[in-house]
DNA sequence: CAGTTAACAGAACAGGTATTCTGTTAATTC
DNA sequence: GAATTAACAGAATACCTGTTCTGTTAACTG
């Protein structure tokens, strides 16, 4: 019948998640996309829709990177305080080596989630998996009496949070160092 | 010679602080200061220049708001641990109301720094006075053995960055309850 | 192999917003 | 009190970026 496409729309949304994780959902416009990946924007609007959903695509996307890349040690069964020291040791490593993008769910839960509730559902989803990573790592340690004994929701969002702080903090122009200190102390107080 | 200005500069950016600070810098246009303060739109380019500019002034007058309205009890002779907690439940009262603002230097940094310099300057001025709050309720908290002996500066950045991610959690459409699990698991974590 | 149908490439369009221009008005100074 | 000069009010401009249109091409189906 018809003519198919000759683009692989998920290395499309594979280009759009690097470009709007790198630059932000308001510094990449859809040109940057178009000109990255090298298909005809009006492909792009054909598959995608609007630039908003193009985004929307990417950061479900993102989504797989945070699950099998980032939370992988805090899943793992026997997961605890070394495993969360281990976590932010490396999103610190990533931060020595120059990395500021920080987490692009993180940066759109205050960039996006706001403008878009489509977005903000897909935030919750995200930091849903986070929180379930993190929530086995803090059962783990609180029952090798690890980590002090407080209250257990309280420290699971406490560290939600210090993740959401990092992952944001990173794309300001604050100093490494100080970025640094502030996760160190957030840590220096979890052991019992 | 000629005809003299007929309205208050100061109050211009009290209004253009009001503005920015509830709707970012990104859904603020020039034309919402112009229509808020009934002041003619030139007459703004006259007194303040570009937009960036006008921002950046807001940014600058609200420090003011900072360091004399939230952080007075911190930079007490006798702050101390009390002074902290009494500090991020004012936060959490201004969150159960409703107050959705967030800090305007804190979004100001994620939202603005990286593309302005100067904004990025600012910023780290008016971080200069938190860190400098926080210090001073640290010392005294530590020299009464209210908190963990941890390192001093690690304390200092820690909490400045807890007042960071509520300054801009808040405005994500996370749930009030996530946000305050989070700062009570901080807070908790602090007494010796 | 032919017809149909959708993807392609590029240009054109549109909307919003920052910025500036024009005539007009009124305060200040001599 | 008159001249001057800058602020005022509003419209007009410019530009950027998301979106759509046009002719063209090529793959699939019968």
């Amino acid at each position: 019948m018809a003519r198919s496409r000759e683009f692989d729309p998920n290395a499309v949304l594979d280009t759009a998640v690097e470009l709007f994780w790198a630059k932000g959902y308001g510094q990449c416009g859809v040109a940057d996309v178009v000109d990255a990946s090298g298909v005809a924007r009006y492909g792009i609007y054909q598959a995608f829709g609007d630039k908003d959903a193009l985004y929307r695509a990417a950061l479900q996307r993102y989504q797989r990177i945070v699950r099998d890349n980032f939370l992988a040690g805090l899943r793992s069964p026997d997961a605890g305080l070394a495993a969360i020291e281990a976590h932010f040791e490396r999103m610190l490593g990533m931060l020595a080596e120059g990395d500021r993008r920080g987490c692009l769910a993180c940066v759109a839960a205050v960039e996006r989630a706001p403008l878009d509730s489509e977005v903000a559902a897909i935030v919750e989803d995200t930091l849903t998996l986070m929180r379930d990573a993190f929530s086995n790592a803090v059962d783990g340690a609180l029952a090798r009496s690890e980590i002090r004994a407080v209250e257990r929701d309280w420290l699971i969002e406490y560290l939600v949070g210090l993740q959401r702080t990092l992952g944001t903090l990173v794309r300001s122009q604050t100093p490494a160092k100080e970025i640094e200190q502030c996760v160190r102390g957030a840590l220096a107080l979890l052991p019992a």
